[in-house]
DNA sequence: GACATGACGACCA
DNA sequence: TTGGTCGCCATGT
């Protein structure tokens, strides 16, 4: 079993266990958990992780990963422009114009695990 | 096997 | 300050 493609799907299923830690009201970005995972500069893999995690299971809170302004950069994904914006006021994180309000405030640090302020 | 794309981020002009 | 460009690496065609 031990494939190259088991490799990257474990790369894959890392930002999915990261992304399901985050509590509800908060917000995290695709840099810091590229970070956090040790593959600083490989934003992009965990924007493209959080694209195939609409396909993962169980599904990940992909709605409370943003982009490092605070914008739902991947809010097309949800199926709806605004569907994103919905989940994140649901859960008590404001969104103006598809960005987070208070997102210094909001923000998550994965690697903090429940450490704010 | 190579080219083009992408839910980003940082740097330079 | 704002806008434009490069780098990063995996995926899909």
């Amino acid at each position: 079993m031990a494939s190259e493609t088991d490799k990257t799907a474990n790369f894959f299923e890392q930002v999915y266990q990261l992304v399901r830690q985050i509590p509800e009201g908060r917000v995290t970005s695709y840099g810091a958990i590229a970070r956090a995972l040790g593959t600083a500069g490989s934003s992009r893999m965990v924007g493209y992780a959080m694209r195939a995690a609409s396909r993962a299971n169980p599904p990940v809170p992909a709605h409370r990963v943003v982009n490092r302004v605070g914008l739902l950069s991947g809010k097309r994904a949800f199926g709806g422009p605004t569907l994103m914006q919905q989940l994140l006021a649901n859960e008590g994180v404001m969104v103006i114009d598809d960005q987070v309000v208070d997102f210094d405030r909001t923000f998550w640090d994965p690697q903090s695990l429940g450490d704010d302020e």
